[in-house]
RNA sequence: GGAAGCAUAGCUCAGCUGGUAGAGCACCUGCCUUACAAGCAGGGGGUCACAGGUUCGAGCCCUGUUGUUCCCA
């Protein structure tokens, strides 16, 4: 029965051989309305994995991730749940698309060349290419998703639930189509929201230019840090307060290069305490300028094509010919013919203005500059703000509801700082801009009739214009930010709009795992969506985890390749040794550094508890032990029930409160320290004699007991030794996560060995400090008030202590001995050849020094009557007693000391 | 410009509602003790960034300072 096991842990062999055990036993399907044994229907618990993108591959941040969502699913599955952990992947749009467009410039093709279809074709197949890559790296780290029910963002059930959101949005007025600036990225060829804009700061420069005020002919000065944007000027704006410009009111300038009369408006944008109060307003090419120009009704000239060169006659006739077609709304901006400077890039246009405004006296002075400047997040490329005609979400009567959801605590984060950024974010959100134009994703499910212009939006394609008849129908070709399928993630994963038995039983879901850095992106989108859809928060704990850095504390990236593959640290080290790592040092919400040597001593404490198991298998070869604890329970046994027994208590405590890292490492310590390294080592001689069965009996309780509470950080190696112990049912995974039992609490019993312990660890103290090999065992002369307690623990002293003799009593006299004072006992070691009289007699003296001073500082708090009067009883009672022991000690030591002299 | 995090042993980090500092690695000493040298036993090493404050008591709470990271604009 008992196999043999190999000396050294090799995960390897084992993970591959486990993982496919519990896909054949389908242990990781959760159904609806499942029952218990007993026939009861079992409560849910949900986990929506956040789908990775088709593209990735698996880095250090998923398996972060994932490895803490499999602790929490592993953990309550074991614990009675129906556990539904939901994976999936994102067909991750502007991503996916730009790496299908850069394959396809490897064959000197580019997407016009190909036609949307051809090019549809082609993302398909890198999805099916590329998609499941990841999904096989996430089972190599153990995850244990129901894949029944994998999804994908653009599969048929989630793209219904887009189509019915977008439709559902439109009709309550909640989506709307307009020409608003949005930020532009020239490369990728593509609006994108707020939140994919980045921050860098840039050297830059602030260009001060003289514009000539036509009613006075004096030069106002204006700086800007974007001069090309000048030809699209149609304002300029002073503050109704500044006394330097109140003559100007009413008044006009003269543009320029352009020589066009623009007027003089007065508003708040205008800071007077900045430079000289004035700033130029280029409504179609500035997010605030956008603004000054709807409250002054400014008209919109844009002069930068969205490839980001400028304008010419070509684009001006285009968009002259769609506003005389009487189909373009009336915010539809215009467009300049940029004369010499069209068909320039920006950056050439700005160059040959300034130049040209140089040449006309134009330019007053240059002045050097840092700015932030906002780029894509995909391409890091310069944003340009721009008008453009575009979807979106109207925002403000989606975030209350979000915003007060965190507020009265339905949903709660973990850690509990991160609400205020939530909050912050959904506050300060503007309208979000959904269309992308790309062809990769959702498309906008709108066709616009050609005959009169008007907008149908459904779910099917309409076969005629509902206000005109007609047949000539056009669909929008842009498709959907990713985020909006990903917004509906919890829900259309179950079946939404359709109210399927899943939604019923797993929605809303429980807890949300992910990274702080998308909140804003994700989180309060699915908060938003949850709420406004189905009318629940999509779930109730958010819990936030870091980054994982590199070993010098930087992100992990491709460009500096720092990255650590995690497929190649579980070739070396095992999936359990990462998984135990990330658990190990991660703390909610804060980043964490990649470390080898972490990683190698999670690998050593999985050989750790190997070998403790090929411990209990030698041991149990060729006898049957019963799953049940002996009746009669040694001393040693209570102290170590009774402490696994706390150990239960206080892991799942930590697990309830998402203190995952704590729970791990109170595991670590005892399974290495109080069961390894002194239950096992109590056990050595009892096994050899004739109590060896309840020794057995024991060391399985508790070996089973641990790789239970182990088995969701380290799920291989627990199934794999649990299957090779005596056991009960077909898997450790879907056994029952052990309860704290009152019956096996057995304080009384565990201060008794902890007695023992002091004195063992007391007395290997001093032999060390004396250089005595354990080889080398000595009698030991124990003065003690505890006489039975010792008694009991001589095999222990002889084993652990290499003691020979062992004399339990009152009082001895050993001459020349060496004394070791513990808080119930005085030992006294005969050793007299190998002792200094005179450094034992100093060693007492620094002992007795240090009791002393500690005692003093105790006896300092008793006496100050502010601390006996206000500390609560319980820490002073504590205080006593510790005065009393630290007393009691002294006095011993002053024995010892008197009787070496 | 606004908000937040972090600052604890040589290194990487824990430290729950304030009760008098811990782990791993590294280092030093001794051990093949019938699971494990990826191990066992023992040891050294910290004015918990700085300055104030609240409290009987502060690594933990409050204020400020410095350094650092990150988010938002």
């Amino acid at each position: 029965m008992a196999k043999e096991l190999a000396k050294v842990y090799e995960p390897q062999e084992v993970e591959k051989r486990i993982y496919q055990f519990w896909i054949d036993g389908n242990y990781f399907h959760a159904t609806a309305h499942a029952k218990d044994k007993n026939g009861n229907e079992k409560k849910p618990y949900t986990v929506m994995m956040p789908p990775p993108n088709i593209t990735g591959q698996l880095h250090m941040g998923h398996a972060l991730d994932n490895t803490l969502q499999d602790i929490l699913i592993r953990w309550r599955r074991m614990q009675g749940y129906e556990a539904l952990w939901m994976p999936g992947t994102d067909h991750a749009s502007i991503a996916t698309e730009a790496k299908v467009v850069e394959a396809m410039r490897a064959e000197g093709l580019t997407k016009e060349m190909l036609g949307r279809d051809g090019f549809l074709e082609r993302a398909w197949a890198w999805k099916e290419k590329y998609g499941n890559r990841i999904v096989s790296q996430l089972k190599t780290i153990g995850s244990s998703c129901d894949w029944e029910r994998e999804r994908f963002t653009m599969d048929e059930g989630c793209s219904m639930a887009v189509k019915e959101v977008f439709v559902r949005l439109y009709e309550q007025g909640l989506i709307y189509r307009g020409n608003r600036m949005v930020n532009w990225c020239p490369t990728c060829k593509t609006s994108i929201s707020d939140a994919e804009v980045e921050y860098e700061e840039k050297d830059g420069h602030f260009w001060h230019l003289l514009y000539t005020v036509k009613e006075t002919g004096e030069k106002l000065e204006l700086a800007t840090t974007r001069p090309e944007t000048m030809l699209g000027d149609t304002a300029v704006a002073i503050n109704a307060e500044d006394e330097r410009y109140m003559h100007l009111h009413g008044c006009h300038v003269i543009l320029p290069l352009l020589n066009k009369e623009i007027p003089i408006v007065c508003d708040e944008h205008a800071d007077m305490t900045k430079g000289t109060g004035v700033v130029k307003i280029t409504p179609a090419h500035d997010p605030n300028d956008f603004e000054v120009g709807r409250r002054h009704d400014l008209p919109m000239v844009r002069c930068f094509t969205y490839d980001g060169h400028m304008t010419g006659a070509a684009d001006k006739a285009a968009a002259d010919e769609y506003i005389a077609s009487g189909k373009a709304a009336a915010d539809e901006p215009t467009v300049l013919d940029c004369g010499k400077y069209a068909g320039m890039t920006t950056m050439e246009a700005r160059k040959a203005i300034l130049a040209d405004l140089t040449e006309g006296g134009y330019l007053k002075e240059v002045e050097d500059l840092k700015h932030d400047v906002g780029t894509c997040y995909r391409c890091h490329q310069t944003i340009e703000p721009m008008v453009s005609k575009q979807w979106f979400v109207k925002m403000e009567p989606l975030a209350g509801p979000a915003i007060e959801a965190v507020e009265k605590g339905d949903i709660t984060f973990v850690p509990e700082r991160f609400t205020k950024n939530y909050l912050n974010w959904m506050r300060a959100t503007r309208d979000w801009c959904i269309s992308r134009q790309l062809w990769w994703g959702h498309r906008i499910p709108a066709w616009y009739c050609d005959d009169c212009g008007e907008t149908v939006v459904a779910k099917d394609a309409p076969s005629v214009c509902p206000k005109c008849g007609g047949v000539h129908l056009a669909q929008d070709p842009d498709t959907l930010d990713t985020w909006f399928s990903s917004a509906l993630w919890p829900f259309s994963t179950l079946g939404w709009p359709n109210q399927t038995e899943e939604l019923d039983y797993f929605y809303p879901t429980d807890t949300l795992v992910t990274g702080y850095d998308i909140i804003g992106f994700w989180v309060s989108r699915m908060i938003f969506s949850g709420l406004h859809y189905t009318g629940k928060s999509p779930f109730k704990t958010v819990l936030i985890h870091g980054l994982v850095r590199d070993s010098q504390g930087r992100k992990m990236s491709k460009s500096l390749g720092n990255g650590v593959d995690p497929l190649e640290e579980i070739d070396k080290y095992g999936a359990d040794a990462l998984r135990f790592m990330l658990a190990t040092g991660n703390s909610p919400g804060n980043d964490m550094r990649y470390m080898t040597d972490k990683v190698e001593a999670s690998r050593n404490f999985a050989n750790k508890l190997w070998n403790a198991a090929r411990f209990l298998l030698m041991n149990f070869a060729d006898h049957d032990i019963a799953l049940t604890l002996p009746a009669d329970l040694k001393l040693e046994d209570k102290w170590i029930l009774s402490r696994f027994n706390e150990l239960v208590q206080a892991v799942t405590d930590n697990l309830e409160k998402f203190e995952l890292g704590i729970a791990v490492s109170k595991l670590y310590d005892f399974i290495w320290d109080n069961f390894c390294d002194w239950y096992i080592e109590l056990c050595k001689s009892r096994l050899q004699g004739e109590d060896a069965d309840s020794a057995r009996r024991v060391l399985l309780y508790v070996m089973t007991g641990m790789l239970k509470l182990l088995h969701p950080f380290m799920p291989f190696i627990t199934e794999e030794i649990w299957q090779t112990l005596p056991h009960e049912g077909d898997s450790l995974m879907i056994s029952q996560w052990p309860v704290y039992d009152e019956s096996l609490s057995f304080p009384a019993e565990e201060k008794e060995m902890e007695r023992i312990m002091e004195a063992i660890r007391g007395i290997r103290n001093r032999r060390a400090e004396m250089n005595v090999p354990p080889s080398k065992k000595a009698d030991l002369y124990i003065e003690t008030a505890f006489g039975d307690t010792f008694a009991a623990g001589v095999p222990f002293l002889q084993r652990l202590a290499s003691a020979a003799e062992v004399h339990v009593g009152e009082s001895f006299d050993v001459p020349g001995a060496v004394s070791i004072v513990t808080g119930a006992a005085t030992i006294k070691i005969p050793m007299d050849a190998l002792v200094d009289k005179a450094a034992e007699l100093a060693r007492l003296e620094r002992e007795y020094n240090n009791v002393k001073k500690q005692l003093d500082g105790v006896l300092a708090r008793l006496n100050n009557k502010a601390f006996t009067d206000k500390a609560p009883e319980a820490v002073v009672n504590g205080a006593r007693e510790q005065a009393a022991q630290m007393q009691e000690k002294l006095s011993l030591l002053t024995q010892s000391m008197d009787a070496l002299k």
